[in-house]
RNA sequence: AGCGGUAUCGUCUAGUGGUUAGGACGGGAGAUUCUCAUUCUCCAAACAGGGGUUCAAUUCCCCUUACCGCCGCCA
């Protein structure tokens, strides 16, 4: 039994986005779930197009995401190197052979000269084909070309290898999750598989590297589907072992376009940066497709590649839903141990002088104000009256509440019962029940009550616990802003 | 235009030749609570349309429609 072998592929032309990260996550569950190996290769053919910094960004991303590979550009492996521009002496000697065999030619048009066999395409509703007029060129005629400064790129013979290996012109392939797929290969032309600058197109150097690293299996979008039917064929010419395809369906946006910027984040590190945890995430992108046998949605990474099976994710496209990926967030953030959230927290409460609160202050400031976080970054605006002396007051706070006699008239009276309160939790508990009650006693809603105290206090309407609140910023504060809030 | 693919509540999906077509998110109602939130209970919400095949079709086949993708010396 031959291994097992997946790859993700991505091209560093910009951070690791979304569905690439869906993509990246099947293949690792594809390959965790059969005791594969999970590869990284980066397919940076294209120097104009590529940036260190999205490479980063590729690496850090994945990691973040739990989508550890066990070959890769920085982890080496046996079949190295895993990054396209290192292997370009590779793909000349496997387009020579194709050229030798007579699978693949050289080309001269110029772009000039492509440009116009389109434009008569269209102008007679026609498909582009290329016209194949370089397939027959003379030895003489090449010199020539030559000579004239022509540098030719190589095309690949479709209709030669297809006659070479099928009966007819339909190529067929049983494609793992939309079953068995079929194209006629008369209707895709001869594409370029080395540019004139000597380096290998798309198609060609996915073929050397797939076949070369030995990856047994291909999942990706299904946006790949036409490049199947021609990375097929020359694996055939090449003589080389089919790897099995299997064809994602892709995300969409929720208008059904292709998910991009105005949408707002396509990039895991962007999501990362808003406050959306990792695994909510690998949970989220995984349901898009896939279904868990037992019904339970909430799953790690590990629970869902001992139940993954290629064979069971959907066909068809999905769209990306914020409201179900915020749900799973903020259940993954009541999940996390007060621990694990005073640190994951930290980053976005730099604007605020954390020293101001003992460590037992801040535990209690994290334990009272999680619960509503739908993103880790909502606590910035969770929390601001916990610093500084003084507090802004809202002016709905204001208005509806401390410009009403009933909350002036509260007010003065906590002053006067609180001055003897020991500030404790416990106590402060206690105390404020009595003291809602004495209110309830004069058709004073429990709700009016702690409201008043509530908006002098913090400046808000509405917000965490408040004998809490009222023990975590201790008497001094609490006595100075409500006697600010007094008139 | 051509070629390929897809089609179950608004969304992600389960499911079956005979089911009250299930769950989750979101939505609505209620309970709880000092507020927001949480939690709990309940409710509404779907088999794209048309033909076949069959005793029976959401399920199998065909057509239509809609949507997505691909047609580069980008990947």
């Amino acid at each position: 039994m031959t291994e097992i072998r997946v790859r993700i592929a991505p091209s560093p032309s910009g951070n690791l986005h979304i569905g690439t990260a869906r993509t990246a996550l099947f293949n690792y569950l594809f390959a965790k779930k059969n005791n594969g190996k999970f590869v990284l290769r980066i397919e940076d053919t294209d120097a104009e197009r590529t940036s260190q910094s999205y490479i980063d960004n590729i690496f850090d991303s994945l990691k973040a995401l739990g989508l550890n590979w066990d070959e890769g550009p920085d982890v080496g492996g046996p079949y190295g190197p895993y990054t396209q521009s290192e292997r370009f002496d590779i793909y000349p000697k496997y387009a020579q052979i194709l050229l030798e065999k007579g699978f693949a030619y050289e080309c001269f048009c110029t772009p000039e000269e492509l440009e116009a066999e389109k434009q008569s395409a269209t102008q007679n509703k026609k498909p582009y084909v290329y016209s194949k007029k370089c397939e027959n060129l003379s030895e003489n005629e090449k010199a020539r070309l030559r000579a004239e400064g022509r540098k030719p790129a190589i095309r690949f013979n479709i209709s030669k290898v297809q006659k070479t290996f099928h009966d007819n012109s339909v190529l067929k392939f049983d494609d793992l999750v939309k079953g068995e797929l079929h194209m006629d290969t008369d209707l895709l032309g001869d594409f370029v598989i080395m540019k004139s600058n000597g380096t290998p197109t798309y198609n060609f150097a996915v073929v050397i590297d797939d076949m070369l690293m030995k990856i047994s299996h291909v999942i990706r979008g299904e946006d790949h589907i036409s490049n199947t039917f021609k990375q097929i064929l020359i694996f055939e010419a090449l003589g080389a072992q089919i790897p099995k395809f299997g064809h994602l369906g892709m995300i969409l946006a929720p208008d059904r376009s292709k998910l991009s910027k105005r949408h707002g984040a396509t990039a895991v590190s962007e999501f990362v940066e808003k406050g959306y945890l990792t695994e909510a995430l690998i949970n989220f992108v995984a349901l898009l497709g896939w279904s868990p046998s037992d019904g339970k949605e909430i799953k790690s990474i590990d629970e869902i590649a001992q139940d993954f099976r290629i064979g069971d994710i959907s066909s068809s496209n999905s769209i990306f839903e914020y409201d179900k990926l915020n749900w799973m967030n903020s259940h993954y953030i009541k999940m996390l141990s007060i621990e694990e959230l005073k640190e994951k927290l930290k980053p976005y409460l730099t604007k605020y002088d954390l020293s101001e609160l003992t460590d037992a202050q801040y535990t209690r400031m994290v334990e009272i104000t999680y619960e509503p976080l739908t993103l880790l970054s909502n606590i910035t605006d969770a929390v601001p009256y916990f610093f500084g002396e003084d507090v802004e007051i809202e002016p709905k706070a204001q208005i509806d509440v401390l410009d009403t006699d009933v909350a002036q008239d509260v007010l003065k009276e906590f002053l006067k019962q609180a001055e003897n309160w020991e500030f404790s939790e416990d106590n402060l508990h206690e105390k404020l029940e009595a003291f809602r009650a004495e209110y309830k006693e004069k058709g004073i809603k429990p709700k009016v009550t702690m409201w008043a105290i509530r908006a002098a206090v913090t400046g808000r309407t509405c917000g965490a616990d408040m004998t809490a609140i009222l023990a975590i910023l201790g008497k001094d504060k609490v006595f100075r802003r409500i006697k600010n809030a007094i008139k």
